[in-house]
DNA sequence: GTCTATAGTCCGATAGAC
DNA sequence: GTCTATCGGACTATAGAC
């Protein structure tokens, strides 16, 4: 055992969370959330670049495991396909995170600061999965549209995810999202190739 | 004539962007951009709440004409026909300012914190679109995805039209997008109803 | 127009693990 | 010795309070 309690970053985060949910991310200091996690204001900057950065640990990660799977997916799908299986399958891990998703949810709500850089990280992965797209061979400006609308596919199914009540999962939210998609742009006055 | 030169606001505005791309947003302060403006200091937090709003005054109206798009649009339109429309003929004001926005792209595609800025403005864009559309009867869910698909193909479209060295215009580009998000959804493996 | 709190950076020091 | 995680203090600029 060390001179330190462990995971100082785990603690980090959930101290941020608690505090930006109890007395709002203003009315939170840095050294508010340090004292609580045991450390001092020096080593929350050491694990963060900054004061919003300490609730997007799981969102870093969801990057990975998204473009992961637009890389192993079937060169036999389409790149439509591919995004809504990568946009389902890469976020699994979140599914038993769901109450936490949840608070967390709220916090961003409340907090434009937050929601700013949520949509940063929403929209790193979007220009990730295009680029990902572009290395199996799509043209560009499909690729930028696949990723932009199942970007949006997801965002749509998240949000009803964590506001739900039901035993659902986020990967048939986001499917549905999907299906919503192919419903609405399949309309009569459209004329197809 | 005033004490004062007019248009305070409109001079901070040309400042800071040049200031942004002449050597870089974090290493200008706000004492620099209202010194380069000919005001103090005090003078640039009265107009702009912080340092990056000073770019979004075009974002703000581009809000409201889009929005007004939505609620004068035919009744006869569908959802994401309604978004087609006003997503292309909300910011024909932006038509003429090809040049300025090519050069605030540049800044914003250089600087993380002002792309936050952006991406929280165009979210407050589909949020606003989506509660417009419910307002015409159209249930949450196919709002809320006809919003978001078309606040995709607007960012994909405004993307494409800043970057190209043509003289085709933005609306053109938007036009385009939306076409192509018709054609990837339109695939064979997909069953309708 | 002045004053202040706080975010965020930079310098270095310290102590355990290997 | 090297590597890595902690801590201390001084410093600038943003942004809001008075």
């Amino acid at each position: 055992m060390g001179r330190w309690e462990p995971d100082a970053r785990g603690r980090l985060s959930v101290a941020a969370l608690d505090l930006y949910l109890e007395r709002g991310y203003d009315q939170t200091t840095v050294a508010d959330i340090a004292e609580r996690a045991g450390v001092t204001e020096r080593t929350f900057f050491r694990h963060f670049a900054d004061k919003r950065e300490v609730l997007f640990d799981a969102t870093n990660q969801l990057q990975n495991d998204v473009v992961s799977a637009v890389q192993s997916a079937s060169a036999e799908l389409s790149p439509m396909q591919v995004v809504e299986l990568a946009m389902s399958e890469g976020p699994v891990f979140l599914e038993q995170r769901r109450a936490h998703a949840s608070r967390r949810a709220v916090a961003l709500a409340a907090t434009p600061a937050l929601m700013e850089r949520e949509l940063l990280k929403i929209y790193g992965l979007r220009t990730a999965v295009a680029v990902a797209l572009e290395a199996r061979g799509v043209d560009p400006l499909t690729a930028r549209v696949a990723a932009e609308t199942g970007g949006s596919c997801f965002s749509a199914g998240f949000a009803q995810w964590v506001e739900a009540e039901d035993d659902r999962t986020l990967s048939s939210y986001i499917h549905e999202a999907f299906a919503q998609l192919r419903l609405m742009t399949d309309v009569p006055h459209q004329p197809r190739g």
